[in-house]
DNA sequence: CCAGTTCTCTGACTAAAGTCAGCTACATGC
DNA sequence: GCATGTAGCTGACTTTAGTCAGAGAACTGG
């Protein structure tokens, strides 16, 4: 489908969907209080923390924030307490009243969306699901962002831990500590680690480091669980093909195990061809190439 | 799946998508008019006409809106003229600079489309636009609405003539004028004439009439082209036996053409059983029954 | 042609939403 | 312990969005 149908059928989508469910933010009318004011207690009951995040998740500004936080402690909503690490720092946090309040949101977006699947039949109702669970995990896929990051930021340990961790339920394996001269080989100029992030959480990321003779391979490549089936594994290894090509390198290599079939299918799907075994990685039984055009 | 498992994926949608995407609206912005002038603009843009049509179709508030076009003529975006027909009455359209700003709204709008695609590969894309084309489906039928009125409506006659001149792709088939007699039959007491509205416009007709013995024929059922897929037949067809059993009848009736597979393939989901021919309606091939429990 | 109705516009409001500069308390690096 | 910076608060403001009660012109049925 070219590009321009594509981008006719979302927008088509968007008016019907605004138009027929409207702001989901409309629920938040009618409780006594304004809109804005609800947003920013729905917001804290979504997620406490400082006012400066949730600032910085509103975008909300400063002064606007402060008057909003002192109608709703005011009211009994919401307390605001130093917090003990900075103590310039405000913690913000729901009431038992506050969290009460809170639920009467929660529940009257939740009967809006019931009353958008009411009258549908079963079977329209499923199908509505399974469109909005497609179209939900491609929209949030779609936002995801690559950065380059040092391998032993936060951010990328984290996500190497998740592999690691994952990689040993399919076959005994074991890490190792993580030392400086392993990471440093994924750093520049010749080496890279590439982070996909979502709204600030790690989702994905996969390392490049380079072989000699104008060849980089390919390390560490992981997709958290909840964000498979959406092709970020492909656009990931895309990047780093991208990334590769970019440092100077003409071929990419990398290995993987036999137990990994979905990985091995994809690397098939992505034009990589099997190759003989170009290490001595024990664990790895299966090896690609590809040739960067 | 369960509904409350349904409900949980709109809101999860919902959430992912506004987020991401924002309120469509929100490309109006910044276009040194308010977004309320903007949303205006758009409006006139996408459907000229009266003052009182434009206030109907966004909701608004007489004197806003009133206040809204004073802005907009004094820009030279639209002109207002008296309506011909009557003076009190009021027509809205673009100037060609109106026009020109509409056209502007019109990219940002596909741009902002186009920027939410555009990460994504080639496959995801037609994943996104298959899905949210089957789910914009699915919600503007879920936003149709039953209605019950006279045979001879405006409504009613611009649906059956669709359906007659569809029915006539199929097989020779002549209408004859729509008599007084043969409408009466489908009004109360004993018979129903039922209309699914859009917006207004109707997408879907059926008739209910009365054959003696507690027994309700079905008669021109028909669904608008652009509205097949959604399952809308199948709700208008349970709407149609509840109405039948509502007006004490215990078998609803119906024939058709055997050229109509797809009719009949959704008869016999929805539990019709095949019978003997009850009628001499010469175009009719096929024959089926339910016993409304 | 008159009474009542309809259509749009105007004046006089209000509440909500947001902006900006400056203030105070606290933290941090030298 | 002092300069500098940061987090949140406050006062004073503007713009936007929307409401409501009429006024005036134009239409309609009797």
């Amino acid at each position: 489908m070219p590009i321009d149908s594509q981008t006719a059928v979302v927008r088509r989508f968007n008016r019907s969907y605004t138009q027929r469910i409207g702001a989901l933010e409309d629920s938040f009318l009618g409780m006594g209080a304004p809109l804005g004011t609800m947003r920013l207690l729905f917001e804290i009951g979504s997620h406490a923390g400082t006012v400066a995040e949730l600032r910085a998740r509103t975008g909300l500004d400063s002064g606007y924030v402060s008057r909003q936080l002192k109608r709703l402690t005011d009211d009994g909503l919401v307390s605001l307490t130093a917090d003990p690490a900075d103590r310039r720092r405000r913690l913000v946090e729901l009431t038992p009243l506050g969290t009460a309040r809170w639920n009467e949101l929660e529940s009257r977006s939740a009967e809006r969306a019931r009353r958008l699947l009411e009258p549908l039949t079963e079977r329209q109702r499923d199908r509505l699901a399974r469109a909005l669970a497609e179209a939900d995990l491609l929209v949030r896929s779609a936002a995801v962002v690559f950065e380059t990051v040092d391998p032993l930021s936060s951010g990328a340990r984290a996500a190497v831990e998740r592999y690691t961790a994952e990689l040993a339920t399919f076959f005994p394996f074991d890490p190792g500590e993580p030392s400086d001269d392993d990471a440093a080989r994924f750093r520049p100029p010749s080496g890279r680690f590439v982070l996909a992030v979502d709204d600030g959480a790690p989702v994905a990321c996969g390392g490049l480091r380079d072989l000699g003779d104008g060849v980089a391979e390919i390390k560490r490549m992981w997709v958290h669980p909840g964000w498979r089936g959406a092709g970020l594994a492909s656009r990931l290894l895309r990047h780093l093909e991208k990334t590769a090509s970019d440092t100077g390198h003409t071929t990419v290599r990398l290995d993987t195990n036999e137990n990994l079939t979905a990985a091995i299918a994809m690397y098939g799907r992505a034009g990589y061809d099997r190759i003989d075994r170009y290490n001595d990685n024990p664990d790895a039984t299966h090896f690609f190439e590809k040739h960067l055009t």
